[in-house]
Formats: structure tokens, sequence, C-alpha cells
DNA sequence: GCCGTTTTCGGCCCGACTGTTTTCAGTCG
């Protein structure tokens, strides 16, 4: 069993026990497992399981690295097998719905014998769930609606979407009477590719707090409100999507900014880095540990230590400050204690040009002297035309004579400067089923291209060797300057192919061949997961936008925000070179 | 199930809100 498949299944052990009202701190330990796995790179898990190593990283005690080495060695689990009969496929969707947890449903199992969403709803129109201990009328009402719309409300949105959705409210936020500060935390401040939920926080005076909270669930395109506290809102938007709003004194802006910024992960370990040097750390503040009271109570009184800035929040923990995107709980405080955070991750104003962008000469919707038009002025440097090549049909992919009239265009526009955005030449070049390339080395030879793009676009369904070998022969191949989109995925919609990025990564690596960092929204690949270790290595990214009009080009901002959730720096980037630079590199391949 | 400058058992991050209760359990983040 492979470890993404291994991880899965660590993931639903920890579900199914949950389900059974387990110990919630066993269902954490298999989940961490599972999120641990997901991290590491699958040549590290290779090599931690040939040479028996995988318990000594933390969070993998005796039980969980018994359970993987028989799942990795014989793709069978019984503790799973037996968890497994026990709970029944429609049990599981039940968590989906929300408002309800592992003790209600148990109560449902016991009491009513509903074992499915269909079950429930049936038994709620029978008005039997209202009658149940702890359930009343207004339970049952809500979970037939969390029921009618669990798919809508279940959704994840990209993080393009979300934040377009976001920034509007941040500045109406702000622009409200009484409000000091207003942000937007959760997994959007951290770049998450796709994001569950928005969540603001906004610093004002208790006495506006209602204003403020009016406002919100009175905004715009607000479908329903499910809960309206004092310091705290929740609204549905009629998409689906959930926003959630926090109003806290000033003085805590900071801690709550932190706490509702998260991840969860890396808010249990500051927590317990806190509580080993006696304080208590929560979205009220930083308060000792010691003494009667809760940490609120203990802020009101006036006892948290000051954070005007989170960073100052950090340096009370003996931690340089950790920019949101690496807050995963994935060796960001360990490196924060160490010093060995990068000094200063890569930043949109880095970026000089792109180089996979495509015209109308294929599939774009934009020529190629509207593309160099739009490029200049977004102040590129540089602009790389890589259309696609003749075996995407489906794409009006260029031949090689038409690629070849493509090429003296190109030359042709840099030669009248009409622009001042360099035009270079290149093609997103098929990678045919079995790893050759889309054009014969004569055509390459003769094209006189600045740089090619290697791409697969057929043949999804190969099995991971095949597709594997495949991408790892069109890297070995001369003319290859970098991978586009290295699995395919389009988030939320469908998995990447199987493919084993290990080996791909070792031989970009070998074959001085750069990986790209696709930057449309829907991609976002290759994974930020896999890029620290992989730049660590002396991988080079080159971050593109995939753009196929002129306002595509933008999209070149996701592919940085999720860059630096790779701890990449600009030094990690071809694309923070000047033209030079660039020129100079393509040349070195040559 | 994990883990140990409160070590091999007994803890495990912390708080808001809702709906159901009449002091709190459950869910959520």
């Amino acid at each position: 069993m492979t470890k993404h498949e291994i991880a899965a299944m660590l993931e639903e052990i920890g579900t199914l026990l949950e389900l059974k009202g387990e110990n919630p701190f066993k269902t954490r330990a298999y989940q961490g497992g599972a999120r641990a796995l997901e991290a590491m790179e699958a040549d590290e898990f290779a090599a931690r399981m040939a040479a028996g190593t995988l318990g000594e990283l933390k969070g993998f005690g005796e039980a969980l690295v018994d359970k993987i080495g028989k799942l990795h060695a014989n793709g069978r689990l019984e503790f799973y097998d037996k968890l497994r009969a026990q709970i029944p496929d429609g049990v599981i969707a039940l968590l989906e719905v929300p408002g309800l947890g592992p003790k209600k449903i148990k109560a449902l199992r016991e009491q009513l014998g509903v074992e499915s969403p269909e079950a429930l709803a049936e038994a709620c129109r029978a008005g039997k769930v209202a009658a149940l201990a702890g359930f009343g009328e207004k339970t049952q009402t809500k979970l037939l609606e969390g029921l009618a719309n669990r798919a809508a409300y279940a959704k994840r949105h990209r993080w393009w979407d979300a934040r377009a959705v976001a920034g509007p409210i941040v500045e109406a936020l702000r622009a409200l009477p009484g409000v000091r500060r207003a942000e937007a935390a959760g997994s959007l401040r951290r770049n998450l590719e796709t994001v569950g939920d928005l969540d603001f926080i906004v610093a004002a005076e208790a006495a506006d707090a209602a204003a403020i909270t009016g406002w919100f669930c009175a905004q715009e395109g607000v479908g329903e409100v499910t809960a309206r506290g004092e310091t705290k809102a929740s609204v549905r938007f009629a998409g689906g999507l959930q926003a959630d709003l926090r109003i806290v004194p000033e003085a805590q802006f900071a801690f709550a900014l932190h706490h509702f910024t998260g991840s969860k992960d890396h808010n249990v370990a500051m927590r317990q880095r806190a509580l080993a040097r006696g304080w208590s750390l929560s979205e009220w503040g930083l308060v000792p540990d010691a003494g009667e009271g809760t940490a609120k109570e203990k802020a009101e009184r006036g006892l948290s230590l000051r954070a005007d800035t989170e960073a100052e929040l950090f340096a009370h923990l003996g931690l340089a400050f950790v920019p949101p995107e690496l807050r995963e709980g994935l060796g960001e405080i360990e490196a924060a204690e160490a010093g060995s955070l990068p000094p200063r991750l890569i930043e949109p104003g880095d970026l000089r040009g792109a180089f996979h962008n495509h015209t109308t000469e294929s599939d774009g919707k934009n020529t190629l002297a509207e593309m160099a038009s739009a490029a200049e002025a977004l102040g590129w440097d540089y602009l790389g035309i890589a259309d696609h090549s003749k075996s995407s049909v489906q794409a009006r992919g260029l031949d090689e004579a038409r690629l070849a009239a493509q090429v003296a265009s190109i030359r042709e526009l840099n030669a009248s400067a009409r622009h001042r955005t360099w035009l270079f030449a290149g093609v997103e070049c098929d990678i045919l089923p079995d790893g050759r390339l889309d054009y014969d080395d004569a055509t390459f030879a003769a094209l006189g291209l600045d740089y090619v793009v290697v791409s697969v676009h057929s043949a999804f369904t190969q099995g991971e060797d095949e597709m594997t070998r495949r991408i790892v022969r069109a890297i070995e191949h001369p003319r290859a300057t970098m991978l586009g989109h290295a699995t395919g995925r389009i988030l939320l919609r469908r998995e990447g192919y199987k493919v084993n990025l290990a080996r791909v990564i070792d031989a970009a690596i070998a074959h001085r061949v750069i990986i790209e960092l696709n930057a449309h929204p829907s991609r976002l690949d290759l994974d930020w997961r896999l890029w620290r270790r992989a730049a660590e290595r002396g991988l080079l990214c080159a971050i593109n936008p995939d753009a196929h009009d002129t306002a595509g080009l933008i999209h070149i901002e996701a592919g940085v925000r999720v860059a630096r959730k790779g701890w990449l720096a600009s030094d990690n980037v071809l694309n923070t070179r000047d033209r030079a630079g660039v020129r100079r590199w393509f040349a070195e391949r040559r």
C-alpha cells in the first residue's frame, strides 16, 4: 500500500473511532499520523519503512508504527476490517450534517436505529428526533435543513474565489464606526489552496460590537444567520460559503488573529510550548497558567503579556515571527526556535515575468500582441509564450510549420521594440503516452526555441509506474526546460494522475529541469507540501499563470501565495531573475 | 494512542454559542 493510501486509511480509522465514541485523543493520534504521512515525501517514507525508523518521528508510537507496517507490507489490517464492519457508510455520512457529532449520532443509532442521512430525514419528518432527550424541535428543524443542503455546506472553495468574497468584507468592516482593526484569518490567510469558510477578526470596543455584528449579519448575500452572540456571529451566504466574525478588544487583537489564523495543529503546538513555560495561550492572551480563573478572566484582569503584533506574541515564546502561510504544524515552530526559517519568503513583486502562457494560436483567447500588451501593463520584463503542441488537437495544437511561424512572429515583435516586455519563444509540448515528446529532434533544432515546457495532456489513466517512467523520460530529453502541471490535478474536481513525484523530482534535479508551480487557481500544481524539501535539494521552480487570456496573467499571484506556503524564497524561482539572467539560464541549459 | 526539565501513568489546548437544560452537554473551530 502506498503512503497516500495508508494516510487515507489512518484518517478513516480516526473517523470510525470518533463515531464509536472512543477517547478523542486516540482519534487525534490517528489523524495526526495521517497528516504527518501526507506531508512526508514518498522517498523518506520508503527509507524509514526499510530502516524501521518511522517510530523516531513525533506522533508515531508503537501502535501506529505496527499498523502502518502491516498496511505497507500486506495492504490489509485486521483492526481496520473489524472496525469498518461495525459502522455502515451512512453513519459516516451523518458526520457531514452540521450540528451532528459522535454523541448525537450515537443517540440516533441506539434509540431510533438511524444509520443514514435518508433515515435521519425520515425520522425528523416523523417528529421522532425532537422527542429524544437532548434533542428538541429546533434541533430537528436544523437537521432537516442541514440534510437538504449537505452538499453545498460541505463544499470547499478555491482560495482565489474565497479571497474575492473576503476582500470587500474586510474593507467594509474597516469602514464601520468603532472598528480599529479588521483582518481575514483562517485558511484564507494561510493561503491554503482551498478554503472551507471565512473568518474575520475585528478589534472594537464592546459598546460598538452589536452594530458591527448587525452589519455583518445583514450584509448583501447572507442567506442565513447561523449564530449570533455578543462577540461572535456566523452567517451562511447563498452559495453555501460560511463566514464567522469575532470581535475582540484591541489589546487582544494580535492573540485573536493568531488564534483564528490557525492551523489547529500549529495552535496546539504553540499552546503546549506556552504551557511548558508556565503560560496559557488562547485568543484572549498569554496569561500565567497558575492561579484561579479562566484565561479569559485572567486576560480581563490585565494579567496577559502585551502583544500589539503577532511578532511580539511569537517573541514572548522565544520564537521568530512565523508567516501565516507556514503555520501548518509541519516544523515551523522548531525552525522559528532554531532561527532557520527562510529570512524572506517570495513576494508577488519579485516576479519579472512568466513562461507558460497561451494565445489564439492554440486555445487562448487573446492574440500574441494582446498578451504582450497585457504583460507590459503589468510591468513585466518578459513574457514566455508556450502554446500547445500538435497532439493536443482539442486545443488546436501547433504543428511544426505553425510553430515556426509563431516563433518568427515573436522574433519580429521583439525586433519592432513595440513593447517594453520581451517575448520568449517556447512551446507547451505534449509528453506522449510513451514519454516521447511531440516534435522530433530535427524540428527542435530547426525551431530555435528559447525553452520547452513538457506536459501530460492525454492517457491520464496510466498506472503509477507507467506514468512515472513516461514523465521521467520526458524530463531526460535534452530539450526539456520545465515540467508543466506535474500531476494534472484540478482542485475540487479531479485528482491528479498517479505518479511517483519523488522520482520525478529526483529526475528534475539530476537533469537540471525546472518544475513549474502552475498558478492557475484550480491547479496550484506542484503541491506546496512538496516544495520545501524539493527546493532544499536543489529543485528550481518557475511560477506560471498558464494564462489563456490577458486576464489570466494575474493568477500568477495565487502561485506566489502557495509558493510562500512551500517555504520558497525568490532564489528558488527562475522568474524572479531579470531578462538577462533568464536568457543566461536558458543558454546554459542548451 | 502518544508522551515525559511536573517521566511510564495520567494527563492530553481553549473558548463561544446553541439548545436543551435549570447548570450543562455537545458541537465547532
